[in-house]
DNA sequence: TCAAAAAGTTTAACACCGTTAACCTAGCCA
DNA sequence: TGGCTAGGTTAACGGTGTTAAACTTTTTGA
């Protein structure tokens, strides 16, 4: 029974050692130099064991990505205690959606598929996707209690705002210096959950 | 003499090949299985001569990138000729945007290495890009005449919401029908022209 | 205790990829 | 006719995702 549970433990920890190896590829070269073989070699296996605990590339790009809406999840579900407010949880949330993309560039990017990360699973089929979006509009909704096409509607001009800047920002980092893109966007950001009331 | 135009002329035939079939790939079957072995089959040469064209898949790609901004430069300064007020120009570049993105998908995502398009060469450093945002400010600015770091800004922030949209709209497009989309675009981008004066 | 079965792991292969060196071959000029 | 050149190809290198087969270690049952 042990041995069993020592298995199923080592089988935790190499599994999260694919995952991390993953992003760190990703993180210091970018996801289209990130391969089966490197991340073998990264966690002393033969190429062939990635495939006992990720079907294809296809899928461990694909968890990496849920693992990034369930921590948005979380996330935001604290937020969410934190404040009665639906302006200030508005704002909040939005503020942890940058911070996010920031700390975790790799992820964002196979989150909505940019700069060489590619999953062909279609992401907002997913569950985790579905549950950040669910959780964001019923937070519109407690704000102004429209139609459920009104709302949704609310939710993607939010959502627009927020890619389009987080992904021009991540674009440009060289450009125009991160600090003044985030100040640009907390300020869209309040105005447009100021302008919902 | 005349040998040697005609050998420039199919020259010219050839690039243009290449570039086009390199487009119908991606549009068919997306960026991430567009390879030159598929590009040199499908204008009957061997790998090899793509190289003669472009020095690397890489080149090939910010070429077709370049195409497009070239394109958006062109249909922007024939929107400038044809309007005098700023905001109708705003509003109608912001429609020429979409239109492109809608009708050349796969030429949108490599200028913003989207969905398995992945050029290493910097978009914002191209002349191409710097000249098609230069014209947006200077429209900008002929609305209302600020700081040039406030132009730059009002730009990041037109810029931010138009791809933002497009982006996601790309990304949903069977989930929100794409009619939709362009609605909730148009009156966002009009919002947006407005509200500058 | 010892053979057999099961589990764990690796090697080697397949079909691709971008890229390049070496080669071939037809046409031209001396 | 011999040699040169331009245009093109073949074949290779090192890489990719993926999988079948082989091998090795561990566990099981008599």
């Amino acid at each position: 029974m042990e041995v069993l549970e020592r298995k199923q433990r080592t089988r935790e920890q190499t599994r999260y050692g694919i995952v991390t190896t993953a992003k760190d590829i990703a993180r210091r070269e970018g996801w289209q130099s990130v391969s089966i073989r490197k991340i073998a070699e990264a966690i002393d296996y033969s190429p062939p064991i990635v495939y006992e605990y990720f079907d294809s590339k296809d899928v461990l790009l694909d968890e990496i990505r849920k693992e990034g809406f369930r921590f948005l999840h979380l996330e935001y579900d604290r937020i969410n205690k934190l404040y009665r407010d639906p302006e200030k949880r508005l704002y909040e949330i939005s503020m942890v959606q940058w911070e996010f993309a920031m700390k975790h560039r790799e992820v964002y990017q196979v989150m909505y598929n940019l700069d060489g990360a590619f999953c062909t699973i279609p992401v907002h089929e997913s569950y985790e996707a579905q549950a950040v979006s669910q959780l964001i509009q019923e937070i519109i909704f407690a704000f102004i209690p429209k139609s459920k096409e009104s709302i949704r509607r609310l939710f993607f001009e939010w959502w627009s705002i927020s890619h389009g800047m987080i992904a021009l920002a991540m674009m440009l980092k060289e450009q125009q210096c991160p600090d003044q893109s985030q100040q640009i966007y907390q300020e869209n950001m309040r105005r447009f959950a100021r302008n919902l009331k």
